[in-house]
DNA sequence: AAGTGTAGTTACACCCCTGTCATATAACAA
DNA sequence: TTGTTATATGACAGGGGTGTAACTACACTT
């Protein structure tokens, strides 16, 4: 099943994620989330994603939520990209117009907000983090039930 | 030319909002934002728009403007629509999650970034009524020009 | 080595939103 | 009243994003 070794399958991080294979493929295609390990080769290949891919996802799953439009999705993983592999905690990604800027603090995010002009859109990282674990866990947890029960 | 005396006509609330004809019309349409002073009756009628709507046409293209989807935005609207009328001074208008508020300081939006859960839009009213009117003087003006080029 | 399951690929269709263009008709001017 | 203008309406097309389903091919089991 390929769940955490070597990193996670499309389907795994659909069920993780909390979004359809459509979407996800549709995601990879055009480049919005491409599976950084291994990428696609053909009908039957395997996609393998890393957790800084998952991560990605997950930010994109809530943006479209709160009804974020995926172009506007696309910039905030532009943004964040260049920042993942650091530290997540407390970070707050802020788009403002056609300029991204991460945010460690509230008064940051006040400061931004005062001396911005129009609409903010703010992800806090915190809870994309945190959603992520715990499903992830369950995920390992479901994957482990299947292994005993085909043994 | 009907742009302040009674109201706003349908390309008049384009020009000033910066929106196309047509997705003015389609908002009408769909009940999104209607004019409240005079409904459309039939090919060559118009629709007067009053100012509480131009406002929130121009809500709807700031929230359009920062990747927010429509289905989104008619979220938004519905919760101003129960404060517009009221003072609109230093509001900021926040989405969060699936849910829409109006906060009054920013002690409020801090509040709010720390009790949601993932992604905020922040919309401050000021912004909107400032460009509004702006917009709106530079309407008048032309507006009168163009009656110096016709007399 | 054959068979079974899993996953990527393709084709198709649908809905939402917006643009273009033609048409109809009310509002206004002469 | 008649002609012109402004505006709403209608028909149509097109792109973005997603669902459904059939197909293909790799990988693993036995």
């Amino acid at each position: 099943m390929n769940t955490v070794s070597t990193g996670f399958s499309g389907p795994s991080v659909c069920r993780i994620a909390g979004v359809t294979y459509r979407q996800l493929d549709y995601w990879a295609r055009t480049n919005l989330v491409t599976p950084s390990v291994t990428a696609a080769q053909g009908s039957g290949s395997k996609r393998v994603y890393s957790y800084a891919d998952l991560i990605e996802v997950r930010v994109i799953k809530s943006l479209l939520d709160a009804g974020v439009a995926l172009p506007r999705a696309r910039q905030a993983v532009n943004c964040l990209r260049n920042q993942i592999g650091g530290d997540l905690k407390s970070v707050s990604l802020v788009l403002s117009g056609s300029n991204s800027v991460l945010a460690y603090s509230d008064g940051e995010i006040i400061d931004l907000l005062k001396g911005g002009h129009g609409v903010f859109n703010v992800i806090s990282m915190d809870s994309v983090t945190a959603d992520i674990d715990t499903s992830l866990a369950q995920e390992v947890e479901t994957t482990e039930n299947r292994r005993l029960a085909m043994a």
